[in-house]
DNA sequence: GTCTATACGTGGATAGAC
DNA sequence: GTCTATCCACGTATAGAC
């Protein structure tokens, strides 16, 4: 039996993924990604049509999840009790992914945005997630803070680096960082 | 009496910022900062060098600002008020050098990295600002805690997009923030 | 499914006139 | 101090053989 075609595919997606994030989406050319694969850069456009539909590849399922949250938080009663829910939802979702994904997104931020021109991008949702989880009656200081508790995720992610923290670490500390945030 | 020579270094300064922030550092063009200035890209070579001094010159002086807050920092003796006085001192100094510079570091984290390379970089003296800040003695679930606070200036700059909070506001959220991170 | 070869555009950077 | 003209390297992408 041979070598699955999905095999190579997957490896593109893995090595183009931790290229991207090290050294950014326009930094990184194909031929750095074939190179490292032992593969040509034809070989790539074989499995891709594009550079960027490698991006879309790597990013589509995160956003489709992303999605599915936000739907289901819209339909949701807001209060304190969805908050927590929202957080702990967006964290599985992200340790789910990798925290290599969401690295990516944060280091690279024009391209995830310009992925679905309009207003179907990546931020136009968090926004959305924002407005469900924070009330509406709430001051400028109020709605930072809730913000923030959401973001803390990746920024829990971001100053994880060179700690050695396993997965069930820092989702712990996200959740206590959360916790303070919105009580 | 001339238009200044600096009045076009400014200029270009300005421009080059908020494109690199915006659509990154290398999905710039440096024809693209002449254009908008309404000047050739041979007149960006007279001002810099090159386009990563064009970078090295928006990031210079935050980062030695940074320089000394590190080592006011080792010089000081350990404990919890120095926490809350770091995080303080940073937070002036990010909104000093205005909120896009902090912006643009997070969205251009592999430009800012390499700008010296070895362990000169933003990063290192971020964690050495870290290991300050925390106790050698501090648990995992601790130690994210507390670097969470520090980063939380950045984060809170980024959650305040779009919500049109002044800086005043954005200040005593964040000190709100890492208040409630590190009692 | 992977290769070689190549087209084509654009980017950063420099030389030298004004 | 700013321009025109130009060089060269590299990037994405395609055509077509194996």
């Amino acid at each position: 039996m041979s070598r699955r075609q999905s095999d190579t595919k997957a490896d593109i997606r893995r090595v183009a993924l931790e290229l991207f994030t090290q050294r950014g989406y326009e930094a990184t050319s194909l031929r750095e990604i074939a190179e490292r694969l032992g593969v040509t850069k034809a070989a790539l456009y074989y499995h891709f049509h594009s550079k960027e539909d490698i991006v879309r590849s790597l990013f589509g399922e995160h956003l489709a999840a992303l999605d599915d949250l936000v739907a289901w938080a819209t339909q949701q009663p807001p209060g304190p009790d969805l908050r927590a829910e929202v957080i702990d939802r967006m964290l599985r979702l992200s340790l789910d992914h990798g925290r290599q994904t969401m690295q990516f997104a944060l280091a690279n931020q024009h391209v995830v945005r310009d992925l679905h021109p309009g207003k179907e991008n990546m931020f136009e949702r968090l926004r959305t997630l924002f407005e469900v989880v924070t009330g509406p009656d709430a001051g400028v200081e109020e709605t930072l803070r809730i913000r923030v508790a959401l973001l803390s995720i990746n920024t829990t992610v971001f100053a994880a680096q060179g700690l050695g923290a396993t997965d069930e670490q820092i989702a712990a500390a996200v959740r206590d960082i959360a916790h303070r945030l919105t009580r």
